[in-house]
DNA sequence: CGATATGTTGAACATTCTCAAGGGATGTGG
DNA sequence: CCACATCCCTTGAGAATGTTCAACATATCG
């Protein structure tokens, strides 16, 4: 299982994100149902899929890949406002048009739900809404430590901040325990990085050389990274508890 | 009805967050059920109510007056994560333990629910489950819509961008159509507002001398603020759009 | 090969922070 | 009632951080 593989699960059973998304909980009946209503999707990386004010016809768990959410201001500037790991959800139940742009920032598969089938499933399912209500509370989790990082944090520590995410989501998804060494392909530009973490791009280059320089991290290449200390990091990143709640 | 009143409500047909709190979807059987795991609470202006940590005993409704939802670095910097207005819920069902402060900004009055039977009612009764999902789903929205503001925002932008914000809920609170002239009452220090901004305190007071100053709000003492062009403000704000859904 | 997208680095500049001083209010004890 | 402390706020000057503008490097792709 790879961060950016394309597969299409064959069924739900051995569907990779089979017991994080929002069809965690369902029983096998449910499933049933769900089938009934859903298609898989792929999408190229850099292809936006949705853009703000669309009209949604359909909402989603990311299966594999990974999509960013952005928010685009009048004067140009990009706000990224979540990033889509595998197992994650697109879309608000019962809203009619989109709020943000979702963008694909690999190749992405997509496990698609009709809308509307979907928010009567909700209703009907309480499986669904449970798993769907502990998944927002935890984007909320993690929207509001984001809000941290955007202001309060220096530029250093939030490039070691998302460095330190990604590398922890990278290592629980191939279920490694967190060791002290780690290493991962990046799956974001430097401006997509900015964009995250409200930088310029010139910034976070500068402070990646720089966390390079201080050996916090080795680079192979622009995009693979080598953590050769992970708590080093961590304290890079201004939270010195474990940081184990981040996302 | 005032955002700092501390009255406690007779009834819950009276209650003033009736339609707007956890309950608003509620049945009156259903109220009756929550009516046997409910109790008033009033807290000082300045108390906390909630360290992080705690163990949590009860959720809650926010009846009237303002907290705030703040997490603490090591350093000593606090970044405010929510404002909590009346109807606003605190707690998160399934949680042990808090993860943030939650501090009364004012005078306040709670409707606290025991944790354990309100995650039991939450599993029997659709309508406070759902009801609780919108909520986050919104709370989610204005997380991320602040997100914007502290990655993408100027000092200036901030301030006015929380001003607006506030001047808008102050608005609708008291039924009044959002005109072009406003004015409230500033429920926040410098220092809170620093805190939720992602600034200091002395830039907080520079950028509302310099609005004065360019007359797009006019103080009487220093937490009266009277907003002559409400566009005005928002424009200063940097959302040209209207800005209907910024919390 | 040129065109495009991505990334790095430098220098000047702008914004915000830090440190410092001081100005009202309000409250308290003598 | 005055002296004093405390809290909240304002303002200034210099320093630090991050941005802007610009040049250039590197890789990919037709």
């Amino acid at each position: 299982m790879d961060l950016t593989s394309t597969q299409i699960p064959h069924s739900c059973e051995n569907c990779a994100i089979r017991h994080q998304a929002v069809c965690a909980r369902c029983e096998p009946n449910e499933l049933e149902r769900l089938d009934e209503i859903k298609y898989y999707r792929t999408v190229e990386a850099g292809q936006t899929v949705i853009w703000t004010g669309d009209r949604m016809e359909f909402v989603a768990s990311v299966v594999s890949g990974i999509a960013s959410l952005t928010q685009t201001m009048e004067d140009g500037w990009t706000q990224m406002v979540g990033l889509l790991l595998p197992g994650d959800f697109i879309g608000r139940p019962g809203r009619e048009t989109a709020a943000y742009d979702v963008v694909a920032t690999t190749g992405l598969v997509l496990c698609c739900f009709r809308r509307k089938p979907f928010e009567s499933l909700i209703v009907q399912t309480p499986h669904i809404a449970q798993r769907l209500l502990e998944m927002t509370l935890d984007e909320l989790d993690a929207a509001r430590e984001w809000m941290r990082v955007l202001g309060r944090k220096t530029a250093r520590e939030k490039i070691a901040s998302l460095l330190a995410i990604i590398a922890r989501r990278n290592a629980a998804l191939k279920l490694q325990t967190t060791q002290e060494h780690l290493q991962f392909d990046l799956p974001l530009t430097r401006g997509a990085m900015a964009d995250y973490l409200g930088l310029t791009l010139e910034t976070v280059s500068r402070q990646i050389s720089a966390l390079k320089r201080d050996n916090v991290i080795a680079l192979e290449g622009k995009r693979h990274v080598i953590v050769p200390d992970y708590r080093r990091l961590l304290n890079e990143a201004g939270d010195d508890s474990d940081g184990g709640m981040m996302m």
